[in-house]
DNA sequence: CATGAATGAGACTTCATTCAT
DNA sequence: TATGAATGAAGTCTCATTCAT
């Protein structure tokens, strides 16, 4: 039973995973269903046995990986950090996910979280709550007089997230892979050139 | 005769224009081809007469539009202002843009230049060529000593037209429409944050 | 008023003339009545001027040649000369027709004749007068004791006909043109396969 | 299992028969792909389940059957009988292909070997193979001194197969059926006439 | 759990023909 | 006569989803 169970919950997590592959690989919308089982090695009917539907898959794998990021925002707002500092983990951890797996953050981007007429209309409200946490960082700041006030902390949220969110962006769709140095030095460049910005 | 020939340009203007509207309000893959001919008041084949495919209308939009923006931001360059000026022009041109034709902006974003798995990719050398211009203002800058070099020109460009774009695409889906006030102070705050990063 | 009636029959003339280059190049259905108004170098709507549809362009150019074709096996049935010769003549006819303008044969043939579903219904009674014409040949000689009556007058001017139309299709799918020579040689070898049969 | 198997092969089986019925009745692009599938009482679907396109469904049926004559020729030259029996024996072959089955031989003349422009080319060089196979017939039967060499055996194998198709042709759209004597006195006919004329 | 055959709605594109000028 | 813009019907193919085994 046990055994059973463990089996069940591999192909599930299966099917998320060659998910990922195929639609780094092909897009969300250029592949079909049987692309994604192929690549995952089961049936075509048991992609539906685990998932209603080929959205939830993608819905599925955005918010397992957007948790965990709001999670890692919470947990950078709750610490003791410099505002400066906690801007920086976020981005640090925004570049570690694409460091650490690619093809996934791929995926989030370019089919959720920039694409504003499908995935990214539904799932609207959940992106949000990262720049709102993230506004409430730079509000923070601003009340402890680190950050100044001429700039609104939604519209540094924006700017802040938009400016990861293009450097990525820059990074998927160039034909040489990124370094480990690059990657570094971008955190760096963010934290810099925004923060630089917002502070007094 | 003359009239004639403006009556046909009117109508593949029709059809361009008419297909604003529609991508704006279902999205390019949600709308047929039927959905624009309607719109426009012409019947189905006339689109065909005037554009080889569904893509190609999207395309004449986006390059129409992008054209002009990089002619833009090429006069803001070639101008005598101040570094920080130019990106200023620049933001400022295309939040103008905005609130001229919001809906050509929305599809201009959320079908081409956002999406990365479509016509994103299909325009991404000339999408890019923004922001080479936009890199080549911060280098001069850098040369003339008016900004710090330890931020990467492209790294600036994309943190700056990043955004820009990540502001627009917050109004382009607020459920209450932007009023002209926050479209100016807008303008500010991009250069107020990214420019004070950028400068000495 | 003669000068304009015979620029408009040119003009008739002219676009059936470049129907059969076109039909010939691409096939009467993978043409568009556009390309052939292109190869004649008259404006669209002009082909409806003259020709009431598409359609109607291959039947002229298919009746204008039959007849002239019917003529001839006409006439060579009136002749004195014998059997073998009546349908030696034929067989010279038709091949020389191809000698003289292959591109208009191939298109009687391959979008007339042999187009069993098409025009080849339309036409089949027309075409079936040829078969009659040269069964009646083959009939008189039989009555004239010149040619065995073990095959029937219908049956010798199917495998006759079919024959030379065989041979024309090789012809005209092969890659590489055929010499004057060869032409004269089937003349030869239809004669002497088919007649030779025929005959006592 | 074994029961499973089966039933999907009938379901592609039941899709190729009735595309010969429905192909034979309204020609092929005459039909629809769902005229094909309500014929065969499946779902349009179904029909790009077993075949990538409408083409593949004539070219199936078009190759399974050809490959069979081309067997049957093969045999009848392997065997130990005379040249013209040989031939009579292809001859008699096709005849009995068609009052076994008249439907599919009408698709397969019509929609294929007669189709020049068309499948015709598609599968020329399948269809040139069949000639090859007669004329290596007549070449041997002229090396044996039992056929004159005045015909070449490319040309005769052309008046062969010509006169053949030419007779199955008139029975195809002669608006009355043909009955059994007919269909064998064809077969002697074809023999007496072609080959007559190729015997010393 | 697992399979993959079966379903059927949906949309793009083509192009012959018409018609106003 | 001559033009070519305008019309709109028609058909192929795709693919997410269902379901019997």
């Amino acid at each position: 039973m046990a055994r059973a169970e463990t089996a069940a919950i591999d192909k599930r997590r299966l099917i998320l995973d060659a998910a990922v592959r195929v639609f780094a690989r092909q897009g969300f919308h250029t592949c079909r269903v049987s692309d994604i089982a192929d690549e995952a090695g089961v049936a075509y009917g048991l992609v539906y046995h685990y998932f209603s539907s080929k959205d939830e898959i993608l819905d599925t794998l955005f918010l397992e990986r957007w948790n965990v990021m709001l999670a890692a925002i919470a947990e950078a707002d709750a610490s003791q950090l410099q505002a400066r500092d906690k801007l920086r983990a976020i981005a640090g951890f925004i570049i570690d996910s694409y460091r650490h797996d690619p093809e996934l953050m791929k995926v989030i981007i370019v089919e959720v979280t920039r694409a504003a007429n499908t995935f990214g209309r539904t799932h609207l409200a959940t992106i949000r709550d990262a720049y709102a946490q993230i506004a409430g960082i730079v509000a923070r700041a601003q009340a402890e007089g680190v950050f100044r006030t001429e700039i609104t902390p939604e519209f540094a949220a924006l700017a802040f997230y938009g400016a990861v969110e293009q450097v990525l962006t820059g990074w998927i769709f160039d034909s040489v892979p990124v370094d480990d140095e690059e990657l570094e030095r971008s955190k760096t460049l963010i934290v810099e050139t925004i923060c630089r910005g917002l502070e007094l």
